[in-house]
DNA sequence: CATGAATGAGGGTTCATTCAT
DNA sequence: AATGAATGAACCCTCATTCAT
């Protein structure tokens, strides 16, 4: 009876109204097992790229491959669990910053600080978002969801307080910051944090 | 990226003592062939990236798949061939800039327009050589054996005539705009020469 | 390098031209497979029906997958490829049965044998006509192409002389007695021949 | 059809003793379960077919895929169980019939009619009698042993009235029956009964 | 007892690479 | 020298069946 494909992609647990891609009410082997799987799915991700294949990913964490596709119908559904916390915590430290710190733009500094430090201790995220692959797209919609509006904010704080140009527009800051990230590990002499230290340099009004 | 079946490439066509990736005396078919074939591989490449299926480019260049393998052994061997041209271009056009600019950081910024349109016009370059990938090691490697130079020395011009702060490193310089100019294509929003540009601002002495 | 699927199937070497699916211009191990293919396939249906897998078809015919794929790009085109020959026979024995015999309902009950051969001695043919898997359709059309019309020239000459009566679709018969063949193998106390005579008995004018 | 894992099942439930496949002594949810899952897996036998995913019966009856196990320790169980009202039903239609019908041969008539409701109605049945898969024998025993001695009496007492020729097999015209009513709802050029009728028909005496 | 999570064999398909023609 | 047929490893994904909870 025919095995027609098709594939409709939930990502189950991204609700937006959890704290981390894990459900509240579950089993406690199931639980144990997506915690098991998102760990060594950010290892692989890391080692192999967000390509690899679901049974290197399956293995990593002692599980079948079923669990995994279980657990995240689509490999978009792995990527954006595997992130997310990573993001939330990121976006959640924009408004936090632009409180404490002493100007807008030392707050934006620190958080643009912040943005690379999740695109570069995780691999894969930059590798995924630059990937134009159509099945990266719900994390990449996710992202922009969550962190555009962080950076907004941030930009027009400072552009209010007279101390960056405006103009700039944080889509195009953030993409391009994430770029700058791509194979920072490949190559000691390349370090993107020198360059978006030129970057925001450039930003400042003269 | 699994699919890696690595192999030792000599890039025999890339000497540095010839002009273009074809020898000089060839049988009229085969240099016939090598041309047809590098045509193919460019747009093949522009459509469906470096990546793309041998047999695609074969078909698209109307010879047997052998004959690829036979003039390019490894995929690296033809991505280099095909942006050999380009490449080449590029460089020699920093010298005639820096005696023909009004300053070393008017060449500079000449300069590095063109490098962008050698980026982004062939959208393949960008991403073999962000590739993490090793078989594209080779065209790495020639891509900064001629132009990092090139880079170089208008760099060094332009500090000597006291227009940048020093310190940037023409290597970080290259891969920092290669990076940007990823994804170009991909959306109206992100245009990377605006980012460029804030980037060479920020490199202005104050 | 999106590895988004596609299936188109163009049934190569069905463009009712050639006498019996093998390509005249092909290359002699081509040819060879080919050959070898048709044969293990036609084994593997009997023994495992149509649905079969494609490695087990492979196997017994010492290629690899690949091999499969590129001469019959779907299960279909295997398929067909598989009976066009024997429906082929089937449908130009008709004609020569009208001819020959002594009255058309002689004709008919002649044919009829040769068509139950047919599906008898192929078990898979019957399996795969019976199947609603839709991918089957082609099958099916062409199986309907070659042989309604044969039947219908058989009805239609047996009702003009007067030995059946009319109103029996041919499509109706045909399928009706591919029906009864269906299984004819697992069970000695079944012969569809036997029905198939009560059936033609019960077509005749009283 | 290759993933036969073969079990040998004990049909616990059809032990001819009791009234329909539910025990007598059972927990009440426990046969309220039992009943929700024959009403859930007739539905899905009809829209897919008896090889449909245990998956899907289980979730369209709202229980726990183990439950299925459970009750039906073998697919082949499940599918007896569901169709063993109607075969039942049917089978006590035939002494009825023909001690109410004007002869033999109207009753015989009247109980092919029946007989063809029940598997035209049934998609899902006539599909799993025709299956050589050998997990679906116990059906074909059950459905054998209870309709082949009903047909037997309705040939028998034709055949004496002198209303039909000898010699039909009761096994043969079952089987022959149920193979017409193949397909019958693919396509609307095709009803089985037409040609029941031919075949029943042939089978009077001259 | 019921549930449904986990397992993993099994089948489909692609495509780099080799090598007969 | 050119061709393109053949190979088969490597991926993907489904779903019957078991068994922890």
């Amino acid at each position: 009876m025919p095995r027609d494909h098709e594939k409709e992609s939930a990502v189950p647990t991204t609700d937006g109204s959890d704290t981390g891609g894990t459900a509240r009410h579950m089993r406690a082997d199931a639980r144990r097992n997506q915690e098991k799987l998102l760990a060594a799915a950010a290892e692989v991700f890391v080692g192999s790229g967000v390509d690899a294949p679901i049974r290197q990913i399956a293995a990593r964490a002692g599980v079948g491959m079923g669990t995994i596709y279980r657990h995240f119908p689509t490999r978009s559904d792995l990527v954006v669990a595997v992130f997310r916390h990573q993001i939330e915590e990121c976006a959640e430290a924009g408004p936090r910053l632009l409180s404490e710190a002493g100007s807008p733009f030392t707050a934006l500094q620190r958080w643009i600080d912040l943005f690379v430090d999740l695109l570069v201790t995780k691999h894969g995220l930059a590798q995924a978002l630059q990937s134009d692959n159509s099945r990266f797209a719900p994390l990449h919609a996710y992202f922009l969801d969550r962190l555009q509006p962080v950076a907004t904010r941030l930009l027009d704080a400072a552009a209010e307080a007279g101390e960056i140009r405006p103009g700039i527009h944080p889509y195009e800051l953030l993409r391009g910051i994430g770029n700058l990230c791509i194979g920072h590990d490949d190559d000691p002499r390349y370090d993107p944090r020198r360059l978006i230290t030129l970057l925001l340099q450039g930003l400042r009004r003269p």
